[in-house]
DNA sequence: TCTAATTGTTGGACTGGGTCTAGATATTCC
DNA sequence: GGAATATCTAGACCCAGTCCAACAATTAGA
């Protein structure tokens, strides 16, 4: 393994943006600040981060990841709409309050309009497809594309709301697990068994 | 009433730009091109859309005030998620293939990314809260919050899958009514009466 | 040890969306 | 004929994101 190696980490970039973020909030901090605070150049920060708005939803990528290891391991026996249940209990589990997105648990402070829900959404739209193409293999019956992304954007919507509750709760609330089993389980029983 | 009348209606700018957006795709489509073949100078498009995006979109407007005044004239008595389901069928019956978002029917000629479909879902957004403030009203319980708000977001997740793959379907399908209330009653269900 | 390949960093130029301000233009009301 | 009002335009500006060419630091191999 050759090159140079890698001056700046990630996480420098990160804490930097965290600060600026907090101090002034998100739309009034530019990529240029924060890679002046982290001690490297503009395009750096591109070798790192696709866009400004990823540094909000960070954790969520390994969200998605434990999520398409969860549905992954599903036995083949197990029925479907359960299997998607326990995977996103098992997602749900690895929210804690040190490692959800920033941008859950400061949004009073940052500033989040319209268009930074439609970035977070776009993640969002990451772990249905997850599901989707879960259930598409898996369901049966003439409308099986249909249903599998419908019940994967229902259950992803009643999961995001449980989070948005939970975030909104601060912190003397129950575990995220607690609000999204709440009402993972109601979304899915109707597309029956 | 006094003032200089509009010399350039927003259907103008509307049309040349789904012109555009045909001939050569939504990403290579600049506001200025559009405005040029509108024969407005640049900032006059700003006059009458807040963003580019919103040319995609135009008509989830007119949806949105649909499903408000469904909402709105529930009778009291109607079960709150009967009211939803029935809000949701009037508003698809106003979709029809001419009366469609842009982005929907021609999705494929026009290149539509995910962070595109993240733009549409932050409108659908704007649906979703108004499904939640009506269940909030009408709900009771301890969980009444979470529930509005997971109720608004799983249907309109339901009611999202049925939309696009109304649009996937071409030209030949269905209404998309037959699509939305395929998934909307399931994605109900599980909530009880 | 010298060289080549590899990888990371940088500076600069560039595109395009979006904001802002000042001024020009067209209309209605008085 | 003004005012008052509303639209349109021109211009400058900020910033996110892309692209490219040069440069710096490392390792593998001759």
């Amino acid at each position: 393994m050759a090159g140079r190696p890698r001056a700046s980490s990630q996480r420098m970039l990160e804490e930097a943006a965290s600060e600026l973020f907090l101090e002034q909030g998100y739309a009034k901090t530019t990529i240029e600040q924060i890679t002046q605070r982290a001690g490297v150049s503009r395009n750096t920060f591109f070798n790192y981060f696709g866009s400004k708005s990823d540094l909000l939803w960070i954790e969520l990528d390994t969200s998605l990841a434990v999520l398409s290891e969860a549905l992954a391991e599903a036995p083949e026996g197990e029925p479907p709409l359960r299997a998607v249940a326990g995977a996103l209990h098992a997602t749900a589990e690895t929210f804690t309050p040190e490692r959800a997105p920033l941008v859950l648990t400061q949004h009073e402070v940052m500033g989040i309009d319209a268009e930074l829900k439609a970035t977070g959404l776009a993640r969002a739209l990451a772990h249905a497809d997850v599901i989707e193409r879960f259930l598409a293999v898996r369901l049966t019956g003439p409308d099986a594309a249909l249903r599998a992304r419908a019940i994967a954007l229902a259950v992803l919507g009643a999961a995001a709301a449980a989070v948005g509750r939970w975030a909104a709760d601060g912190p003397e609330r129950d575990p995220l697990v607690a609000y999204v089993d709440r009402v993972v389980g109601p979304a899915l029983a109707g597309f029956g068994g």
